[in-house]
DNA sequence: TTGCTTGATACTCGGAATGCATCAGTTCCC
DNA sequence: GGGAACTGATGCATTCCGAGTATCAAGCAA
C-alpha cells in the first residue's frame, strides 16, 4: 500500500513534469523522489509516468490518477481541519457548493442569512458546476449544493430557491436590441451563438434545445460557464442564452434582451443528501423549511 | 503530516474500541498501535479517542474524523483500481467522430457494440465532416473517426468498415424513376443537381467527377452534408448523389434510383492515429481486429 | 567527439517503527 | 482489603526504510 507522501511526490512530478524541479519544490533531492514515485507505481500496479531520459509525461492512467490524487490530498488536508474545528467547540461545518451563475444572484444573501442564523457554523464555499456538486455530495465532500435539475430525486432532497428568466446576451447596439418584442427562434436564424456544453451545462443546453431550436451550424463556441459566455459575447463572438442574473455581473460590452420563452424557467435549487447526518445541515434545513 | 497507515490504525481502534483487538486485526502488537494513534492525534492536533484505562471511546472530533477517515481510505483504495482499469483500456474515454452520413448507417450498431464490449468506457460522440475529424485526431481531440478517404496513410491507420452503393436521390414521381435501367451521365444532361462541396465533401465530389461527368452549369447548390442534400431534393431543387444509407433517413419527398457506377464505391473507414496512447482506443482496436 | 542534461542506481547513515518486556491505573472477586 | 486480571502506555534493542551523496547511463547539442 502506498503513502500520502508518495502521492505528494507524484503530484509534484506530474505538475512539474521534471524530477529535479519537483524535488526542489518538495525540499528534497532527486534520487529519493524517483524512488518514491517508483514505489507508488508499483503499489498502483501500472506506470503513471513515461520517462524518456529527456522528458517526463503522464500516461493515460497517470492522468486520471493525478485527479484522484488531488482529491485525496485535499481530503487528507481537510479532515484534520474539520476535526479541529469541531473540537474547538464550533457548532459544525456546512460545506456549500455553488455554480458560478448562482454566485451572482443569491449566494451573497444566502451566506449572510446562514451566518446570521447559525453564527457558530463555519461555512466552506466551493464553486463547481452542478454535476460536480452532485458528485461531491454523493462522495460526502459537500453538504449542500446550489444547482439546477436534473438530479437523482431518490437520494437527494431539494428545494426551489429561485426562478428567473432566460434572456439573450448580446453586444450593445446589436440589431436585436432594437426589436420592440421578445426575440424568437426565427430572429436568430443567422446569428452566431455561443452554446452550452451538452453535459457540463446540461440544464441550459436542454432548455435551449427545448425552447429555441438553434441551427446547429450557428454554434460558434461551446462553453460551460455563464461568465465565459458573457465574455465571448462581449468579444463579439456571438449571442448567448443566459439567466437574467447575469446582469449582475456588470460586464461592459454585454447587454440583455428579452426572449420569447416562458418566465421563470431558469430554476436554482438547494440540493442535499437526504441521508446526511451533518447536524449543521439539518439546522440549516429547519431554517429553510420553517414549517417542518 | 500523517500517513494512511495511521488512519488505518485509527479506524481499527475506533471500530473495535479496544487497542488489543484492533492490533490483532491489523496483525501487529499493541504497543506500536498505541504509538501510531498517538502520532495521528498529534498530527491532527486534537484528541480523537478518550482512553479511560478501562474503556476507549471516540471524542466528538474523533467521530467526525472517523467519517472522513473512512472516505479517505475508500478513495485511496479506489484510485489505483481506477488507474489499472484505465491502463487496461477497460475504462476511460473514447472520443469518436462521425460524419452525418455515417450516422444513418453503422454508427448506431457500432456504439452498441462498443458499449457492450467496453461497458465502463465513456463514449464522446462528435459529428464532423471527414477533414475536420482528421484535423481533430491530429490535434489529439479525437481518438477515432468514421470517415472517408483520402487521409494521410503515414500517420493514420484505418480499417474499412462499410462499402455501399452511390445512388441518386430524386423527388418521388421524377422522370428518372421510370427508367428500368441504372441512370447514366447522359440521363442527367438537363437535370439540376445539388452538388457536393469540393473541399468539405471532397470524397463525394471527386467520386462524382470521376464516375459521372456532371455539367457544371447544372449544379444549383453546393452543400457538404447528405442530410441537407436530401432536404433540397425533397424541396424539388434538383437531384443529388448520395450513399445508399441515406434511405435510412426516411425523409418524405425523396426516393432513390440506381446509378450506373460500380457497386460498393462509397467506403466508410475507421481512422485513428497510430501513435495514439489512449488505452481505450487500443482495446477497441483489439475488438476490431481480433486477429492481431 | 565532448560536454550537458536528466533520471536511475549504489552505498552509507540516521531516524522511525516494530516487538518484547514491563509499568501504571482500574476493576473485580474472594 | 488485597491480589489477580485487564488495559493502555512506556523503555529498550533491533530492524527496516528513507534520505543524501556520489555516480552511472542515455540522449542531445555544438
Amino acid at each position: 500500500m502506498y503513502t500520502l507522501d508518495q502521492v505528494r511526490c507524484f503530484l509534484a512530478v506530474a505538475e512539474e513534469l521534471h524530477f529535479g524541479r519537483a524535488a526542489e519544490r518538495l525540499n528534497m533531492t532527486q534520487p529519493p523522489l524517483s524512488r518514491q514515485v517508483q514505489k507508488l507505481e508499483r503499489a498502483v500496479g501500472v506506470p503513471l509516468l513515461e520517462r524518456d531520459n529527456r522528458h517526463v509525461e503522464l500516461t493515460t492512467a497517470g492522468t486520471v490518477f493525478l485527479e484522484e490524487a488531488r482529491r485525496l490530498l485535499t481530503a487528507a488536508d481537510a479532515a484534520p481541519a474539520l476535526a479541529r474545528k469541531i473540537a474547538a467547540g464550533r457548532a459544525g461545518v456546512l460545506r456549500l457548493g455553488f455554480t458560478a451563475a448562482s454566485g451572482f444572484s443569491l449566494l451573497g444573501t444566502l451566506v449572510q442569512e446562514i451566518t446570521d442564523f447559525m453564527p457558530d457554523v463555519d461555512l466552506d464555499l466551493q464553486e463547481l458546476v452542478t454535476i460536480e456538486q452532485i458528485e461531491a455530495i454523493r462522495r460526502g465532500e459537500l453538504d449542500l449544493a446550489l444547482g439546477r435539475p436534473p438530479f437523482d430525486q431518490e437520494s437527494f432532497d431539494s428545494r426551489l430557491l429561485l426562478s428567473e428568466d432566460l434572456v439573450l446576451a448580446v453586444p450593445p447596439g446589436h440589431a436585436l436590441t432594437r426589436l420592440d418584442r421578445p426575440v424568437t427562434a426565427a430572429d436568430l436564424r443567422d446569428q452566431p451563438v455561443v452554446g452550452h456544453h451538452p453535459t457540463k451545462a446540461r440544464y441550459f443546453y436542454d432548455m435551449v434545445v427545448r425552447y429555441i431550436a438553434v441551427e446547429h451550424g450557428n454554434v460558434v463556441h461551446v462553453v460551460s460557464q455563464i461568465l465565459t459566455m458573457c465574455s465571448l459575447v462581449a468579444a463579439g463572438r456571438g449571442v448567448a442564452f443566459v439567466p437574467e442574473s447575469a446582469r449582475l455581473l456588470g460586464l461592459p460590452g454585454v447587454t440583455f434582451v428579452e426572449l420569447d420563452v416562458p418566465h421563470g424557467v431558469v430554476e436554482l435549487h438547494a440540493i442535499w443528501d437526504r441521508s446526511s447526518k451533518n447536524p449543521a445541515l439539518h439546522e440549516f434545513l429547519r431554517y429553510l423549511h420553517p414549517s417542518s
